[in-house]
DNA sequence: GACAGTGAAATTTTT
DNA sequence: TTTCACTGTC
């Protein structure tokens, strides 16, 4: 009768029917984790009659929430009703509904690395860029370890104590914004559940079971967010595997899985032990090399498939002859009639995927990379971005320094850092500040005040709720720009020109560029964000350069438009199309997984996937480990590769070149010491074996 | 503010 | 080698 249980092993099964107390489970690679948080999440919705409202599922990714997700449901439909998120994504739910506890307004924004940085510019004055990153990056690792700018553990993350007076100047800049960054999703929450009793109580009530994957990934502040979340008399499970624990790098803390059991009272453990991905050689390969690891939970897989195909250690010359390889190997299997698809090309460094890329276009193998579109890292995109962020919160000085002057309308550093100091006389609001300052200011830089202030309203207009507003005088002041424009500066041929242009469009004078091309068809939200791309001037900008350079930057800005039809045209709506994207930039290509390419990947973004074949490249010394791994950090580095071998299913081949140009220069290399700790293990050796592998077989075995 | 020229640096990165 | 940040000039 319970079929869907039936298919399962006994430990997974055990798993799935396990109530009441914590709940550890430890999950090797590929021994069906996912399907048994899915499975859970039915069964005790089915069988134990929880409702699915009360249930709390978090992930890491959101392609592993939208995964669970759908697998749950595809079992169980009321599986819908769960709330299964990432971390974050649940952070940003929560503070949305009680941002006021937390002296946030609900409008607030996400900032992303990129925008703290910049905040934090402003803050280290004539810092080089490279510092400002920095700190900006033990900031971001101080609110993993959820350390306050007071704590007396932050000489942790940085002992100096500037760092300190820097940390506490950023969160009170951060919080007169109003806007929040990646760390407080976690953190904020973390202290509003702390000082609330009644919002405690209510979350408490309303979450009866918590689960966690990945969670050897979790840091301090999840862990302690877990543990807020968490109520007498709730169920918690988390699954994880501490040998693929990769990321201790940006703060996750394997201690946390480590030290589970003695976290929480009467902890049940069960371990995943049977692999049914990777054929005996393969799984027998990772295994031998992880266990040089100290301070392992320790679990040895089982490989439920059996025997298969060696693993094979390919010497190649240099690393045209690596791409080379992988291209032959690739096409003769593809001719046997397989897939391009079955293969992945793993390496450690995104910069290694160039080789391969420039070999498959001239050999025409269809490949996709993972991970390296950045779309809304672009200019542009980021631009039209911080246009939208500033309509939702006026306070957004970041998003404001951006684009205020952007195309250039006349408002230098000076004015900028003159409209930030009235901001405070009128609670902080830099658009209407930027109105006010209007009365210093030539008339050329008045004109382009106010065509920015009137972008932005009328862009504000076409949210449902939202008139633009008439006020200011905005009319009064165009007539004097206009002289202003003409006898402005030198540049006499080019601000006429511009102005042409923009005649054109509504005169059908010139045809070659429609005037607002990013208005065409647009509907929803997507109208909002067009006319604002058009209305400020930045749809423009970007277009003279595609002109220039030749990009696609108005392409790329028609994508963000079509993105936001999908939302409604509501303040609400867009607040909700900014949170989306902050926090979930994967872009699903839908094409991707319908086309048969071969995946090119680095070792960290095969995190939960698997491929038929996988080639893992350029193992060698100083490249994988990275030459200045030690200690705590090399085993971390073993762990990658653990994660690495891994995915393979049916076939596995390692690529170690004897040579390799790194920046210019032509460099002898080594055998990884992983391949020597794996000389043990059934391997296959294949092209020229170096002396010193050699050398190093006959006095080490 | 846009440019050319110079010199130093160069991981991994779920959110 | 490539990329970028910084510097000085127009």
């Amino acid at each position: 009768m319970q079929d869907y249980l039936s298919t399962l092993n006994p430990e997974q099964r055990a798993a799935v029917e396990h109530t009441g107390k914590p709940l550890l489970i430890l999950a090797g690679a590929g021994s069906g984790k996912t399907r048994v948080i899915t499975t859970k999440i039915a069964y005790l919705i089915r069988e134990k009659g929880y409702n699915p409202y009360s249930i709390l599922a978090v992930t890491f990714t959101n392609k592993a929430a939208r995964e669970m997700k759908e697998r749950a449901c595809r079992i169980e439909g009321r599986a819908e009703n769960a709330m299964l998120r990432t971390f974050h994504s649940f952070g940003a739910w929560f503070l949305r509904r009680n941002a006021e506890a937390a002296g946030l307004s609900p409008n607030f924004t996400i900032y992303d690395d990129d925008d703290t940085a910049a905040l934090l510019a402003t803050i280290m004055a004539g810092a080089p860029k490279g510092e400002v990153r920095a700190a900006a990056g033990r900031i971001a690792r101080a609110k993993d370890y959820f350390l306050d700018p007071d704590s007396l553990e932050l000489p942790l993350v940085d002992h100096r104590k500037e760092f300190r007076v820097i940390y506490r100047r950023y969160e009170d800049r951060l919080r007169e914004i109003g806007n929040v960054d990646f760390g407080d999703l976690i953190k904020k929450p973390v202290e509003i559940l702390r000082n609330n009793p009644a919002i405690k109580a209510r979350i408490h009530d309303r979450f009866r079971v918590i689960m966690v994957d990945e969670y050897q990934d979790a840091n301090i502040a999840q862990f302690e967010l877990l543990r807020e979340l968490y109520a007498d008399g709730a169920y918690i499970c988390v699954v994880g595997d501490d040998d693929q624990s990769i990321y201790s790098f940006r703060g996750a803390e394997v201690q946390n899985i480590l030290q589970f059991p003695q976290k929480f009272d009467g902890v049940d453990t069960i371990r995943l032990v049977r692999n049914y991905r990777s054929v005996a050689p393969i799984l027998n390969l990772a295994g031998i090399v992880v266990n040089n690891n100290a301070g392992r939970l320790g679990k040895e897989l089982v490989a439920e498939r059996g025997d298969g195909k060696t693993p094979r250690l390919v010497f190649v010359q240099d690393q045209d002859t690596e791409a080379k390889f992988c291209a032959n190997l690739v096409e003769r299997a593809v001719d046997a009639g397989g897939a391009y698809s079955d293969w992945a090309i793993l390496y450690r460094t995104n910069a290694q995927s160039l080789g391969f890329e420039t070999e498959f276009l001239r050999r025409r193998v269809p490949y996709r990379v993972v991970g390296s579109l950045k779309f809304y890292e672009r200019e542009e995109i980021k631009d039209a971005l911080a246009l939208l962020a500033l309509m939702c919160n006026p306070r957004d000085e970041v998003a404001f320094r951006r684009v205020v002057n952007k195309p250039v309308r006349g408002i230098g550093g000076t004015t900028v850092e003159r409209v930030l100091e009235q901001a405070s006389g009128v609670g902080g609001d830099l658009l209407a500040a930027l109105n006010e300052a209007q009365t210093g200011m030539t008339a050329k830089a008045r004109q382009g005040v106010q065509s920015f202030l009137t972008a932005l309203d009328e862009a504000r207009g076409l949210l449902a709720g939202n008139t633009p507003s008439d006020d200011d005088g905005v009319a009064e002041a165009d007539g004097a720009a206009e002289v202003a424009e003409i006898d402005g500066n030198g540049v006499a041929r080019e601000k006429p020109g511009k102005r042409d242009k923009r005649d054109a469009g509504e005169k059908g004078g010139k045809k070659e560029k429609p005037a607002r091309p990013l208005l065409k068809g647009a509907e929803g939200l997507s109208l909002c964000v067009a006319a604002l791309a058009e209305g400020s001037g930045i749809a423009g900008y970007h277009h003279a350069n595609d002109d220039i350079k030749g990009e696609s930057r108005l392409a790329n800005l028609q994508e963000l438009v079509n993105a936001a039809s999908l939302y409604p045209a509501s303040a609400d709506g867009l607040a909700e199309f900014l949170e989306h994207i902050e926090l979930d930039r994967s872009i699903e290509n839908a094409e991707d997984n319908e086309t048969d390419m071969v995946t090119l990947i680095t070792l960290h973004n095969t995190k939960g996937l698997e491929f038929k074949k996988v080639i893992m490249t350029g193992v060698e010394q100083g490249v994988f480990p990275r030459w200045d791994k030690r200690d705590a950090e090399l085993e971390e580095e073993r762990r990658l590769f653990y994660v690495g071998v891994t995915r393979a299913m049916d076939e596995l081949y390692m690529t170690c070149a004897e040579i390799r140009r790194v920046w210019g220069q032509t460099q002898m290399m080594e055998p990884s010491v992983f391949l020597h700790e794996a000389r043990d293990a059934d391997i296959k050796l294949i092209g020229d074996v170096p002396w010193s592998w050699e050398n190093h077989r006959r006095t080490t075995g």
